[in-house]
Formats: structure tokens, C-alpha cells, sequence
DNA sequence: TGGCTATTTGGCCATTCTGCCAAAGAGCAA
DNA sequence: TTGCTCTTTGGCAGAATGGCCAAATAGCCA
């Protein structure tokens, strides 16, 4: 693998790093229903202010959700919409695992 | 957040992070193209052969790859192609937080 | 059986990630 | 300005990840 191809995988491997976790994962399909500011997110994950903010930050770095900022809260949105697809697929590894697993048993 | 929910949330984050990854990036796009075998894949990797195997092997306990062993080496594949689909949506999000970058600078 | 190849596993160390607290902005209103 | 709220940043401790080497396992062949 040339450096060129490394650092190719390298740029896509940081776009799904971002949503690697849990809460991050959480926070993207609530903001596929509309924006939100991060105290409503903050409620809804049940963590610390800064925890969220920080999981917010990576996501934004990605590229994956934008900020705007209107009075003193920051909204954020889904900037790729297409992610959500992700969803779905990940549904169907799941759901093939877990057949997999019952195979194994009987 | 109740605790069914973080399950869930959990297992997609063990598939997303499983492809969280240049090398098993890079595994699951060469097995795209038809399966092959230990041997083969660490020779294009370019790593030691213990680290390949531990990522095929984080590949297929998310259930993204299958392997079938075949006298003395074991093949992989593909089990999920659908995955290969996230990869355009990836290049999309690196496209956009390009052009945000040079919209900021400007 | 013994030797050879292919693969996996265990161990170790360096690096990165996570989550909390505390402190530092930033904006609004009195 | 002062006080209040919302958000981000810095720092720290514990956990997880990644890569290599060494050793164990599995299969083939002579």
C-alpha cells in the first residue's frame, strides 16, 4: 500500500471514527428530526454538558453535522443526510450476526 | 436515554467501529472484489501477519466479513456488501468538509 | 512421526479515547 | 457593570486500541 492509498483510507477512516460510539450515533439520528441546541441534546443523553459538547465537536470536524450559533445556544444539524443510510445496513449486519449466532448453537 | 436504547446504540457502534479503521478499510475493499486469505491480504497490507489476522478478525466478530477455512489457510469475504455503499457517502462528507474549509478561509 | 506452512492467540507497551470536573469565553438582560 | 445562562476548552485518570514479537494451534505432506 503506496502512502497516497494510506492516506486515502486514513481521511475515511476519521469520518466513520466519528460516529464510532454510542452517544455520537444517538446524537446523529436525533438530528436527522431537526436541529437542536446542545442543552436539549444534553438533556436527552443524560451525560455531562461538556461530554456532549466535545462528542458534538468530533462530529462537526468530521464534516458530519454544522453549528450555528443564535443568542447565546449553538444549534446543530445533520449536514450529510446520507449517513442515515449507514443505519439501515448496520440493521442488517446486526440482524446477520445474530443469525449467524443462532447457527452456530442448533 | 433508558437502558434498551444504549444497547442498541451500542451494538451499531460496534459495527461502525469496526470499520473505523484504514487497514480494515482497506480489507473490506479488497474482499469487495472476491474473497482471499490470510496470506494473501498481509502481503498487501503490508503488516505483520498477527495484525492482519486480529483485524480480519474484529471484521467478522462485527459480522461484516465471513470466513471459511480451506485446507492449511482460511479465506475471508465479504458477508455485507452494502457496506461498500457508506464509502460514497464518506467521500461526500470528506467533499463537503473540504469545500467548508475553503469557504472559512476565504 | 517430524517438518513445514498458515493462522491465531497472549503479552507487552505506546498511543488514543472518554468522561468528569473546573475554568474560561460569549451573549443577554437588568 | 454585574449576574445569569449556554457552551467550549483544559486537564486528569481510567479504559480501550493498535502494533509487534513470541508462542501455540491446525493442517498438509513426506
Amino acid at each position: 500500500m503506496d502512502a497516497r492509498t494510506r492516506t486515502h483510507y486514513r481521511h475515511r477512516a476519521l469520518v466513520m471514527k466519528a460516529l464510532a460510539h454510542p452517544t455520537r450515533l444517538f446524537l446523529v439520528d436525533r438530528l436527522a428530526e431537526g436541529e437542536a441546541c446542545v442543552c436539549d441534546l444534553t438533556a436527552l443523553v443524560g451525560a455531562d454538558v461538556s461530554t456532549v459538547s466535545k462528542h458534538l465537536s468530533v462530529l462537526k470536524n468530521a464534516g458530519v453535522v454544522a453549528d450555528q450559533k443564535r443568542g447565546n445556544q449553538v444549534f446543530y444539524s445533520l449536514r450529510v443526510p446520507c449517513v442515515l443510510n449507514w443505519c439501515a445496513c448496520v440493521e442488517g449486519v446486526l440482524e446477520a450476526a445474530a443469525r449467524e449466532r443462532l447457527r452456530a448453537v442448533s
